[in-house]
DNA sequence: CTGAAAGCGCTTACAG
DNA sequence: CTGAAAGCGCTTACAG
């Protein structure tokens, strides 16, 4: 057998009917006659023949395949969203190509760079947007506005207002503010917050309900608590362990919100290292609820936002053409590096 | 501007050309009068015109789409594994797409599922293989063999002998042997093994090494030291913690070997509730190097697998058409979970 | 330097 | 129930 070719041509020709013919029992469609079905079966199973679905694309214009978008996978927060979407592609029948987050934010000569993925005519895009400089906000725009003349387009996390697409959240104010409140009724008065950048939308919102937080204790904003932080461990044990040298230890904070559980695991390593212990001296919080944040020493409360479920929803809302914006749900997990304030 | 069509056929139209030029000009050709070429390309600007990749396709016969297929993201491994791939492919201007390793293994009416995969006539797999009974071997190596027919495969991980494709693989055997001199050395004499399926290669692999490794060291094999248990850290404390309880503490092994990071968590967390220090009354031993690793109490020793080049050389293996089978380097990562045995 | 035409592997009216 | 033919949006010899 010429297995060279191996087209609907072949199967056609070697079955005695017509490539139409072969097309109609690919799809299962009824007119045909059993006898035919049954010798075209044959030799489809026989030649492991299976159809093209980049031809098939050519004249259905869909290529069942989505596409997503992420600044990257190893942080597990986004390896989470991509597991949700991803499932749920697969359950309604679609693949799932990745694409860096690269695509839809630098420069190219000519041509929006967005435009490489729009080549791939991809039935839809879910696009987790990141940190980006405000400079670069025009340009993401732009970006996306090219982009969607090609597929609709789904955006997750904390997005600047003047994208108007659909949109996966989470209210990370509201979040963050209900923080302050717990710690605030734990007794706390003296609270860190190790977040990220500065122009991020994510942080922004962050700082607004530390800030509301605050207030609604009548509590002092203090600059030296307020410590910046990226992403990592590594990044917050940094930044934490020079915050906690830099201030006299009866100044020290006696709560630290993490931006997430890996800075969180940063900070509790950075307050070992000066000393502290946790809960007792220190209460420490992250956010996202990771896999190892119950086997760290103590256990890290954690708030779970559910980033796979945000996943799933962004792939639905994809399909289903709607044009909202929703928040995600998020809720407590508990555990003991929180505790209540004993150092007066 | 009418938008709902923007194909080769618009823009030779708009540019008074034909689109054999059109198509010259998108591909940079060199024999197009500058002339023409700025009058094509301002066209092609200010319509957001790109090629479809996918009528490319139809006749380069070509995707520049890689597939690669994982049981799940969600453990950080393949995580790894998925990201090494992914940034190779990208380099190389491939774009990635990720398929269930079901797709691989489970079966189906007619055809096989495999051929799923086939119908996106990717330019290459990269096939993850994890645990499969061994009543479902026949079924694999079959899928594998037509899946073949359309596009180049390479295997990661541990795979049977008789699947003849070009893997990259690591040593199990080498890796656990190791670990047991090491320990061995360290004064050791009960050692356990919380391992995988009986069954899986990569286990049967550690089994290999553990058991050379105790005759090298005249340790006798204690069929209680072999625990069986799950890749997760859930898995493996309840499989640790099982053990502890049904030994007599005099019996307890002084030096616990886990298949994995998550798994020596887990094992880490059995051990507190059992009253034991680490690493004085037990020592511990991971592997893969996840990112928590060092933020354990006590951080953990772990050997580092390099999932993240085993991805980026698999592309490299697959793009090559190499038949060769490798292994990848792995080293220690000594932290302090791991000590002299302290106990006689 | 440029264009007309065939072909890639399918699907889908349209006839019969 | 079945087939001939057009069309999807490109690329690529082949002429000129």
């Amino acid at each position: 057998m010429n297995q060279s070719s191996n087209t609907i041509y072949d199967i056609a020709e070697e079955a005695g009917v017509s490539i139409a013919t072969v097309s109609r029992v690919l799809k299962g469609e009824k007119n045909v006659s059993e006898k035919t079905r049954q010798r075209v079966e044959a030799v489809i199973t026989r030649r492991n023949y299976r159809p093209s679905s980049i031809a098939r694309g050519m004249t259905s214009k869909t290529t069942h395949t989505l596409g997503i978008v992420l600044p990257k996978l190893l942080n597990p927060n986004y390896a989470m969203i991509f597991t949700g979407a991803y499932e749920c592609a697969r359950r309604l029948g679609y693949s799932m190509s990745m694409f860096p987050w690269r695509s839809v934010t630098e420069n190219e000569d000519k041509v929006n760079p967005a435009l490489l993925l729009a080549e791939r005519r991809l039935d839809g895009v879910i696009i987790c947007v990141e940190y980006l400089p405000p400079e670069h906000h025009e340009r993401l725009k732009q970006s996306l506005k090219e982009l969607q003349q090609y597929m609709p387009i789904v955006l997750i996390g904390c997005v600047p207002e003047d994208l108007d697409y659909p949109t996966i959240s989470y209210n990370m104010a509201e979040i963050t503010c209900n923080i302050v409140d717990e710690l605030v009724s734990l007794g706390h008065e003296k609270i860190a917050l190790v977040g990220g950048m500065a122009g991020d939308q994510d942080q922004f919102r962050r700082d607004v309900g530390y800030r509301r937080g605050l207030e609604k204790a009548h509590l002092p904003f203090v600059d030296s608590y307020r410590v910046w932080s990226g992403g990592s461990a590594e990044d917050g044990e940094a930044a934490f362990s020079q915050t906690l040298s830099s201030l006299l230890p009866a100044h020290w904070p006696t709560a630290v919100i993490a931006l997430n559980d890996m800075v969180a695991m940063g900070c509790m390593a950075a307050a070992r290292q000066h000393g502290l212990r946790i809960p007792e001296e220190l209460s420490v919080i992250g956010c996202d609820n990771l896999f190892c944040a119950p086997y760290l020493q103590p256990p890290l409360t954690s708030i779970d936002t559910h980033q796979q479920s945000m996943g799933q929803e962004a792939v639905e809302l994809l399909l289903s053409g709607r044009k909202e914006r929703k928040n995600a749900r998020w809720e407590w997990v508990r555990r003991d590096s929180c505790g209540p304030c004993s150092i007066r």
